[in-house]
DNA sequence: GGAACTCGCCAC
DNA sequence: AAACGTGGCGAGTTCC
């Protein structure tokens, strides 16, 4: 992948920002190799029973003559074959090269209870294989070093390898769980969590400066998400209900983000449906559904006539269509102009001073200015605080970096001053630097105790 | 025995 | 008109 910064400050941006990310990565992250094979072989033994569950079953025997003896439960080749070719069952879905799929969503519709232990092993799998093996195959003396590249995103972003510390799961709190409690801090410190909020949604506000937007992102007591959640839902947020919220997340998850990605309302539908809604993928029935105000989703939606998938994606393409006509139309129009620019000249240019080329496609061509200007505020944002921290000799170190968040290896003497510090440069110094962010910027924080594991932060309230 | 490919899944 | 952006990685498979 091409290397193109256009500007000096482009360049000089990634060469002092791969010397910070440099020093983090000697830093390192604390691994409990203890904890890590003690679990994977718990896993191994949750896996083993899941496993013999499958082997028993009929299902298993139909496949087994199938394939003439040799089967491998984690191949999706051969389950795929089996399922649809032998079964004759209809595929929920295809894959990119028109086969029937096998992901999650594929297996779930399909509603056979050998798929779902089928699903749970391969989760478990990843856990101990990808995630808890990779910590303890690269930890040297108890302490791993992820590597930071800022050579390989084609939007100027970065990646991280051996092992990747951008995916280490968060949402699945059980996974969250088992993973996370195997990172520490150095001894006597605590992990420090810093993420900008909101950065990509700001940082797109900087370029189409959409007037609607701009209010949201000015007045907090504004909420896009609750807004829309109450549109694609039809009721009335109550932000003391639980199930409210959970629908808020639903609404942002499954439509305002994959929105501004390029996503549409037709697959926006199927997951806020089922994924988000634990709806079936045809007719619903009292009963269906997630719960909410009392009953079921399904209940709900029925009462304001959208009793199906079908009912209830043309819904979702008549918020599309207003989502950008008239909540957003400003957003709308500089997506186009910014297309129309990339035909015509070959290029984007990015707020921080680095041009894309090269083959892009419509959404590309929104997606990576965002994505990478956002990253360089951190970036910009790390390689000023390593610079203080050296000059202050901080016993207190940076190790870690996510897309717009920051990991904080806090000496809990220094912690105070260092958290004032991290808001002064990523709300104050940051905006000063670069006039061009013409939105306010806001940091939340999470704090682990002295010597606690990743796993157990609780929200950091700045003095 | 490795390269290249597909698929699925984790993060932002 | 078209239809989800960026990554890394494991496992299976096929080809050389």
């Amino acid at each position: 992948m091409q290397l193109n910064p256009k500007t000096r400050e482009a360049y000089n941006l990634f060469h002092d920002g791969i010397l910070a990310l440099g020093r983090a990565e000697q830093q390192g992250i604390r691994v409990d190799v203890e904890y890590i094979e003690e679990k994977q072989a718990q896993l191994t033994k949750r896996i083993d029973w899941l496993y013999k569950r499958v082997e028993g079953t009929k299902f298993y025997h139909h496949w087994e003559h199938s394939q003439k003896g040799k089967v491998n439960i984690m191949s999706d080749a051969q389950l795929a074959r089996f399922l649809y070719d032998v079964k004759k069952l209809k595929p929920i879905k295809l894959t990119p090269t028109k086969k029937g799929s096998t992901d999650e969503e594929s297996l779930t519709q399909l509603n056979i209870p050998e798929l779902n232990h089928i699903l749970k092993i391969r989760k478990l799998k990843q856990l101990r294989d990808t995630f808890l093996e990779g910590f303890r195959r690269e930890q040297v003396n108890g302490v791993m070093h992820p590597f930071y590249n800022l050579n390989l995103a084609r939007t100027f972003r970065s990646s991280s390898d051996r092992p990747n510390f951008q995916n280490i799961p968060k949402r699945d709190h059980e996974s969250m769980q088992i993973c996370r409690k195997a990172l520490y801090p150095r001894k006597g410190h605590q992990l420090l969590e810093i993420d900008f909020s909101g950065l990509e949604v700001r940082i797109a506000a900087c370029y189409h400066k959409d007037p609607t937007m701009l209010a949201y992102i000015n007045d907090p007591t504004t909420d896009m998400h609750r807004d829309m959640a109450e549109q694609l839902f039809k009721f009335k947020y109550d932000k003391a209900r639980e199930d409210h919220y959970t629908l808020r997340q639903a609404a942002k998850n499954g439509f305002v983000f994959p929105q501004f990605y390029g996503d549409y309302f037709g697959n926006n539908a199927v997951d806020l449906a089922c994924m988000w809604g634990g709806l079936p993928m045809d007719k619903w029935k009292p009963g269906d559904g997630i719960e909410f105000n009392d009953s079921q989703l399904a209940n709900h939606l029925i009462d304001n006539k959208l009793s199906s998938l079908g009912l209830f994606t043309k819904h979702v393409q008549k918020i599309e269509r207003d989502f950008w006509e008239n909540r957003f139309p400003d957003y709308a129009a500089w997506k186009e102009r910014w297309w129309q620019t990339y035909q015509k000249n070959g290029y984007i240019d990015l707020l921080t001073g680095f041009r894309c080329s090269g083959v892009m496609g419509r959404n590309d061509c929104i997606n990576y200015p965002v994505q990478g200007a956002a990253f360089h505020c951190l970036l910009w944002c790390i390689i000023e605080l390593d610079k203080i921290a050296r000059l202050e000799s901080w016993k207190t170190k940076l190790v870690g970096q996510i897309h717009d968040s920051i990991l904080i290896d806090a000496h809990p003497e220094e912690l105070e001053y260092v958290a004032r510090v991290v808001k002064r440069v990523t709300c104050e110094d940051l905006p000063k630097a670069w006039p061009w962010i013409s939105v306010p910027l806001d940091v939340d924080a999470d704090l682990c105790a002295v010597d606690a594991s990743w796993a157990d932060k609780e929200k950091y309230e700045f003095k």
